[in-house]
DNA sequence: ATTTAGCACTCATATGTATTGAGTGCTAAG
DNA sequence: CTTAGCACTCAATACATATGAGTGCTAAAT
């Protein structure tokens, strides 16, 4: 049954239902949507409508004496369908600008903050997921020497991100050493991609470098440790205290096993995997979402861009009586707004 | 009253007291002291002993017909002469070798790691605090060309710390240039303190540079930035879901508040202050802490060194009735562990 | 053919009441 | 000084009852 071959009352009934039931988390009975609906019909009418929109599977009823609750199909229409836009208040718009406009210098330090105001803004807990660089290449590498037994090495990437590392040698090698090293590695690994060093390349290193190749080691080390943080970033979580103001954590138990289960870098992942590759917002709802722990939890997702091609993602979690078209509003706003700053920050690249 | 004035048995009692409580989290009556202390005397006896030391301050009663608690005055007696030492588990020792053992190249991944970890096997809520170089000076500094409107800016630390960070130019300079530039202000900067880089020396840089000195202004304020994280360094918290773990945080409002308290970077610094040049192990327990927060709740912190300065800490939260010799000989290990680590990986100073 | 007033029925929640039992302090005997 | 005995306290638990929001169904009204 598509919700558009159901009559216009019946839509409005089942919008009125999950909006009442979004703003109060108490079933709504038959009385709240004759008052609210605004359709000038009685309490009786809009039960024997809600019946029927419980046998057609957009409302569920938790027990016979209780009011109506919109089912996963329901949200499902709302979001696609019925739900209307969101005003932002003067507050969203400020607080989102203010971030903007803020200049945070480090990316990682940014996204941080990105989270914790998307949290602050929509009261849900957010997921924040570091720019994910496939196939990223080698722009340029650097030794350089801080004492004989140490030296900074330093990663620069074709996407304009920085790595570095203090690497300690066994053996002593004087700053002048270093530099030929240095221009020679730069010479060999430059444009190459950062998963793709060859055995064969690094065959040739080691004799290039002849007895210095002992710099070599933590110079590979600290590109396998790059590429890799590279293509399975961190996903950080903010704001996860606000479950307790929402009363579907009020079992202490259960909400314990959603953070415990939110703790992992891997679940986090997981959790986002439904925006990967998804331009624009993404919306999964209750058991729409592959993880069977998000059963009853439903994400709003949205894309940012490093250039032109989606690299993160902002997240918000929370139940399936979630705020959705106020916070689809939030993470759509807040989205463009760091596209936009980051497309300055990267910048057109010049050759 | 000292602790030391009470006659062997009183002690005995109270210890017995205080350690099944710990363990049990249930007011402790007469008769399973009788049966668990070991000393032979009938549950009467041990009720005249527990109202003088209830009288004396050392415990408390909830209510009348319930069995003691620990005050806050018993926990610290136990814990400065009562405790006895901790045997650690085959898995603590595992643990914590496998995690020293485990060569995580990035300190501040390292700590965070380390933070995990010990809310792993204390069961308790970490605090980790990364490492504050106060009074850290200007090693090197190194601008590196990436393109013409982009240099990528390196500072190195007395200390070994690295910065780095990519600076965007208004104005286009030639690499060749900005090479020059550089070791010009390496010259001047190296060796001046992170904090205390005077207008006086600003100025003069602003001269030298002449039509350059656009570079100088992301430089500088890269170096207050660092200034500013090595000075009030962050604190990462883990595993805050295991509160939830305790009788004692099953009031789900108040452990929101507490929670989200313990959101607030500054509020974490607080919390950490006590071990604040302190070396070894610090505990405050309850209304110890200056924080009123904290009221209810005990920490047990303690310092890592880089070199031979203690700079961080490493610390565990939870309620005033915490596992004291069990988390004490964990962060102790762990502690010590992380010391001889990080003795090696600043090594020996060779000039 | 719809709509609606009326009414009996359901059931989660709240409130009140009785029961239980762990633990105490006190007294008097050992 | 120790301990058996006992009356007393009070949180916790269980149980019974009341309340009321909401329902489905029927029959009359539109």
């Amino acid at each position: 049954m598509k919700i558009m071959d159901l009559n216009e009352r019946k839509r409005r009934i089942l919008a009125a239902i999950i909006e009442t039931y979004i703003e109060t988390a108490d079933p709504v009975g038959s009385k709240a949507v004759a008052e609210l609906s605004g359709l000038g019909v009685s309490s009786a009418t809009i039960r024997n409508e809600m019946a029927e929109l419980e046998e057609l599977g957009w409302l569920e009823q938790p027990h016979t004496s209780a009011g109506r609750v919109p089912s996963a199909q329901g949200y499902r229409a709302y979001v696609d369908y019925l739900m209307r836009r969101h005003r932002l208040t003067d507050l969203d718009l400020m607080r989102t600008n203010a971030f903007l406009h803020s200049r945070v210098s480090e990316l990682e330090r940014m996204l941080d903050e990105a989270g914790r105001i998307i949290s602050e803004l929509t009261g849900y807990p957010s997921l924040t997921m570091r720019p994910q660089l496939r196939g990223s290449a080698i722009r340029r590498i650097d030794l350089l020497p801080v004492d004989r037994h140490q030296f900074v090495l330093l990663l620069v990437t074709t996407d304009g991100m920085v790595k570095n590392r203090i690497c300690r040698t066994w053996a002593p090698i004087e700053p002048a050493l270093l530099q030929e090293v240095s221009s020679l590695v730069d010479r060999r690994l430059c444009g190459l991609p950062l998963t793709g060093i060859s055995p064969a390349v690094v065959e040739e290193l080691h004799r290039a470098l002849d007895d210095f190749s002992f710099v070599l080691e933590p110079v590979l080390q600290t590109i396998r440790e790059a590429a890799e943080s590279f293509e399975t970033p961190e996903v950080v979580l903010d704001g996860e205290q606000r479950l307790f103001d929402l009363p579907e954590y009020r079992d202490l138990d259960k909400t314990r096993d959603f953070l415990t289960f939110l703790q992992d870098q891997g679940a986090r992942r997981q959790v986002l995997s439904p925006a990967q590759g998804h331009d624009g917002i993404t919306i999964t709802i209750g058991s729409e979402h592959p993880l069977e722990e998000l059963r009853e939890s439903s994400v709003i997702m949205g894309n940012y861009k490093l250039g032109d091609r989606p690299v993160g993602i902002i997240a918000v979690i929370g139940p399936t009586r979630m705020h959705y078209n106020r916070v689809f509003s939030q993470i759509e706003y807040f989205t463009q707004g760091l596209n936009h700053l980051l497309s300055q920050l990267v910048g057109p690249k010049e050759e």
